[in-house]
RNA sequence: GUCCCCAUCGUCUAGCCCGGCCUAGGACACCGGCCUUUCACGCCGGCGACGGGGGUUCAAAUCCCCCUGGGGACGCCA
């Protein structure tokens, strides 16, 4: 059996968003679970929108995403002659044929034919006129059969069929001479060796031209598998109006790579019951049998639940490291980043992104905490004034100064008082935090220190009401 | 409009190919309870689906047909 060979070919007019990454997810997953190469190519025929600014942020989010190619990036505008050459070659055959109609001359035919109910296909006015009109701007068409059917069986949806006659002669060369997509994603993929081709199902209606194209060309079909289109919750295809659809941005919100990795895998694939997957089990696991027909709605809230099970699970100095990130680009600095994996621990349990527990342990991180005005109103009150007194009475004795420490003198505070855990520790919360919802303060006082802790508590004292 | 594809809980899905084990399983979300120094986590329980109609069969979520619904394609974009 040959060595299978498959490859993802974005267009660089945009970042990479959630649907093509699950496209190169699946290729990657395929390629690597049958040792085979995985190529990444860059469709830049269109010079017009093409950016290498695109580029980039393609490359960074499949980096980010841990899915290495084997061969590439190709550019398809580095390879124009290559094409040029096919289309003179499928031109001296009569496989193609000059077509001089003016793109205002078809546009006008399409709107025409739609009106009149029929399939907005040319015409074929230049089908016949054999001959080179010097001077005149023309494109290449491709001519297809207007008899018969074409076949194929996809990998994903089963046996597809459509009439030829329900082809267009498409055009393969534009009047300035560059290549279409519909071509040279032919021409490549013969030259390239790819043996499936996998890809989104919005190119089934493309497949049939395609095939006619690599018979054309008098190359072997390779095998095609087409994934669903991912929906937006009211199921239309999703974009930027169902909120990020960018990979990066996801990166940028807190999100692990991992988790989303595991999300999208899991939009269209299963393996039984199981839901949480590494990167090693799907290499070991994925196979196209287990990839659903139907199109899936792309679901936030379980993206989140899997990334606060990764936050969870994760080793916390690498969190830690991603935490810093996450806090310097709040604008804060940190001093002793040899902390954070502690301070991972604290947080991992109650944030469901980097993002969110990067506000969350932000007061660790600021020079006073920020009061919450309900917080401050609720508990930095005259009343509790003596509480105040007897609890920074007892944290200055406090030795050491760590979390059993600070449970013991939490204990004789309250004996002191009669008052419950409750009603002592909201109030240093409140002092420590800003707010009312943190980790315990046993945990985060002896992170904090007892200097900090103390000039907190006493600048609560201050704000008394 | 024409063509192609799809159709199990709100969502992702298992089961469908090789009909009976399905009073349809899991996960997210949601609701309730427990735990508890706040918020979470966690644990326990609950709600909740085979789009409709015809066949075939002793038996259909599973096979066939029609309808309906949804998506996609119809570019000198990819």
């Amino acid at each position: 059996m040959s060595k299978v060979r498959v490859r993802f070919a974005p267009s660089p007019t945009g970042y990479l968003h959630i649907g093509g990454a699950r496209t190169a997810l699946f290729n990657f997953l395929f390629a690597r679970r049958h040792q085979g190469a995985f190529i990444l190519r860059i469709e830049d025929t269109d010079t017009v929108r093409s950016t290498q600014k695109s580029v980039e942020e393609i490359l960074n989010a499949m980096r980010w995403l841990g899915l290495s190619w084997d061969e590439g990036p190709y550019y398809q505008s580095e390879r124009f002659s290559l094409y040029q050459e096919k289309v003179q070659q499928l031109l001296r055959e009569g496989k193609a044929y000059r077509c001089y109609c003016t793109s205002a001359e078809l546009d006008q035919k399409r709107e025409q034919a739609m009106a009149e109910g029929r399939k907005p296909k040319y015409d074929g006015t230049c089908r016949q006129c054999g001959e080179h009109i010097e001077g005149k701007p023309f494109v290449v068409r491709f001519r297809s059969p207007d008899s018969g059917a074409t076949t194929f069986n996809d990998l994903i949806k089963g046996p597809i069929s459509v009439q030829n006659d329900e082809l267009d002669d498409i055009i393969i060369q534009r009047t300035d001479g560059t290549p279409t997509y519909n071509f040279v994603v032919v021409v490549d993929d013969v030259e390239m060796g790819i043996t499936h081709v996998i890809r989104g199902d919005d190119h089934v209606n493309n497949t049939p031209r395609q095939i006619l194209m690599y018979q054309a060309l008098g190359a072997p079909l390779p095998s095609f598998a087409h994934v669903p289109m991912i929906l937006g919750a009211d199921k239309t295809r999703l974009s930027k109006r169902h909120g990020a659809t960018s990979v990066m941005s996801y990166e940028e919100m807190g999100y692990l790579p991992e988790a989303l990795v595991n999300y999208l895998v899991r939009l269209g694939w299963s393996c039984g019951d199981q839901e949480i997957f590494s990167m090693e089990e799907l290499i070991a696991k994925f196979s196209l049998e287990n990839v659903g027909r139907s199109a899936g709605v792309f679901n936030p809230e379980k993206l989140l639940w899997l990334n606060s099970h990764y936050i969870k699970s994760g080793d916390p100095q690498r969190l830690g490291r991603l935490l810093q990130r996450h806090l310097e680009r709040m604008g804060l600095s940190v001093p002793r980043p040899e902390n954070l994996p502690a301070v991972v621990a604290l947080f991992r349990e109650r944030d469901k992104t980097l993002e969110e527990m990067a506000k969350s342990a932000a007061f660790l991180f600021r020079d006073k905490p920020e009061m919450e005005e309900a917080a401050e109103k609720k508990f930095l009150t005259e009343a509790n004034r003596g509480l105040f007194e007897t609890i920074i009475h007892y944290l200055e004795g406090c030795e050491p100064f760590t979390h059993d420490a600070v449970e013991q003198c939490v204990e004789k505070i309250m004996a002191e008082t009669g008052l419950k855990m409750g009603k002592v520790a909201q109030p240093i919360r409140v002092a420590i935090t800003g707010g009312t919802v943190s980790p315990s303060v046993f945990e985060i006082l002896p992170i904090l220190g007892r200097e900090e802790t103390l000039k907190r508590l006493q600048s609560a004292l201050a704000l008394l009401k």
